[in-house]
DNA sequence: AGCCATGCACCG
DNA sequence: CGGTGCATGGCT
């Protein structure tokens, strides 16, 4: 499964509202997510995930490459997540955790521990990825 | 490469 | 009319 610790972006914290978290570009991560074709301009999917409560969740897996269309942009994004950011009251520090089990996407989140982090917190290396075996 | 930020369209 | 999400540019 991969994990991604919330950055301040992905939340809206920072005044933005993207509503969705950012994938890196890593073959772990995107093998995890469907294979979106890059001849199209911004491809999307819309993905259904189950959290640990049983509740479903749509997010949109967009693929935004339109450096190869005349604009500057090369990034896969997760978005339409603000919906379950509020749900659980998710902040930038946070965590959330996607999985596939058998077809079905599965989402879930894990708290941040650190009491100071009020101010602003450097993310580095936000994605982990767990080897299941 | 990854995160920050925003104009505008859409929708309640 | 205000919040949300898309698409995109900017900054580090």
């Amino acid at each position: 499964m991969i994990i991604k610790q919330l950055s301040s972006n992905d939340t809206g914290e920072t005044g933005g509202h993207q509503g969705g978290i950012l994938v890196p570009k890593k073959m772990e991560i995107l093998n995890f997510f469907p294979t979106l074709p890059k001849e199209e301009k911004n491809p999307r999917i819309q993905l259904t995930f189950i959290d640990d409560a049983y509740k479903q969740w749509e997010f949109n897996f967009i693929y935004y490459n339109n450096k190869f269309f005349g604009g500057t942009r090369n990034e896969y994004r997760l978005t339409g997540m603000t919906k379950f950011f509020k749900f659980y009251h998710l902040k930038a520090g946070d965590k959330v955790n996607f999985n596939k089990h058998e077809r079905v996407y599965k989402i879930g989140y894990e708290r941040n521990n650190i009491p100071e982090t009020n101010g602003k917190l450097k993310l580095t290396n936000s994605w982990i990825t767990v080897k299941m075996k």
